[in-house]
DNA sequence: CGTTCGCTTGAGCCTTTTCAACCACTGTGG
DNA sequence: CCACAGTGGTTGAAAAGGCTCAAGCGAACG
């Protein structure tokens, strides 16, 4: 879990570690708003973490330990009801947070979808760095209302949206917000092609349907030319707007 | 929306002021974490604002001049699709916040369900307040941690819940969470009575239904024996853990 | 080479929506 | 004082959208 040549980089104190200047997130993480000193500082306490698809991070109600940075990769967060039945509460892509602050118990599961890294910290050494730092929590507390915003749009989803509306929404979230969704090189017509990085159950989960229902509704959306399947994990969109508009 | 008589108040910087220390939130709001002096600071620079039911606080897309604690009442943050359906995506309950902070517009309509009262600052003097009080914004901070952790439990009810289990959750929070939802003298075999704050339209609304699905949910509740509807704004739960059951 | 997992499709059913009518209460103006 | 309109609430019947169940397919993997 701990990275001995991480701890290696980071030797001086004033320039930022190789390790941090090459990191995915390294201009949209909360760590772009610290001078160069306090970069050092933080990736001295910082671990790196791999994990692979379906590997839990967290349990519901389980203490926090650990706080993280998503580097790489997508995870999806997990509500269960007594019976069983579960609901993807929020995904996590490059440069969100995993892990709750200030809680006694995480409120959710917290899953790798695809392959994930991690930038790791002890809360209590995390928590203490916040402290010092106003920039870094004013950053966080930003990030923070702009998750809210998203739940909030979600719930617009869940709550009024119809089944190939929330197909359609989850795609252009995949399009637009999400790095996952990357672009392949292999294009048809110069049409770019985007990765499905969750499997059917997984949308379904996110989308409060069943995953059938996701299926049919992916098909129709095909079928009606709003995008073009390519095999079962990705899809090209000839039209953006085309595919906003079918989102509702 | 200036009231003079509130400015009079505080005209000692170390006290804290009358309006303030009968402040229904006084000991739930984030002035609670102030130092005295600070509090008397703050409420010189609010302004104290009386709403009617259906009033609107803030339109969509609108830029927020200004930010707000309810100290009373109960408020909507509604969203709009272009084709009208619309979805409530949070209640506002006394000590919660109106007006989203460090974004350039209102991301929803905020309209007032109930009478309301509200303690208004101008944004600008807000943030300004809050740059050298880094205990009140760790206080917003956790407040706004908690708003997301309670949208992230709206999703499972949109999401996952039946009709008549959303239902349930809604007259839950009422009755749990929302010091709205008071507890009426008038008692009937000594089981304490509840308001229905907002209308049978509003509840759907809110809970991603029809307003006649609504009623249909509630009798069935009545009729189950697990709530007794008094009116049509009133009920009594004779059996709390029942009505969480019902509530999934 | 058989098994498993993820995916797909079809048929029938069920919950919730839609549509339409109606009731109860309140406030207004003649 | 009554007629009337407006608002919020209620009920029933029919329609529809999504779910359940059941069967089958194909790729990956031991």
């Amino acid at each position: 879990m701990l990275d001995a040549s991480f701890e290696r980089d980071c030797s001086s104190s004033d320039a930022i570690p190789d390790r941090c200047r090459s990191c995915p997130i390294r201009r949209n993480g909360v760590c772009r708003v610290l001078a160069p000193r306090d970069v050092g500082t933080l990736s001295r306490i910082a671990h790196h973490r791999v994990l692979k698809p379906g590997q839990t991070v967290m349990r519901y109600d389980e203490k926090p330990v650990y706080w993280a940075a998503v580097s790489s990769g997508v995870l999806k967060l997990t509500k269960l009801l007594a019976d069983g039945r579960q609901q993807i509460v929020d995904l996590l892509f490059p440069s969100d947070f995993v892990g709750r602050l200030f809680a006694a118990q995480s409120p959710y599961f917290v899953e790798a979808v695809t392959d994930v890294e991690l930038c790791c910290f002890r809360v209590a050494d995390f928590e203490a760095m916040l402290r010092d730092r106003p920039m870094m929590k004013q950053q966080l507390f930003e990030h923070t209302l702009s998750k809210l915003d998203a739940a909030h749009d979600w719930l617009m989803v869940l709550g009024r949206k119809t089944a190939e509306e929330r197909v359609a929404s989850l795609l252009y979230v995949m399009v637009t917000r999400a790095p996952i969704a990357t672009a392949c090189t292999n294009t048809r017509d110069r049409v770019p092609c985007f990765e499905i990085s969750m499997k059917r159950e997984e949308m379904a989960t996110f989308l409060g349907l069943t995953y059938e229902t996701v299926i049919r509704q992916l098909r129709s959306l095909n079928n009606r030319g709003i995008i073009a399947l390519i095999g079962r994990r990705r899809f090209q969109v000839p039209d953006l707007q085309a595919l906003q508009f079918a989102a509702g």
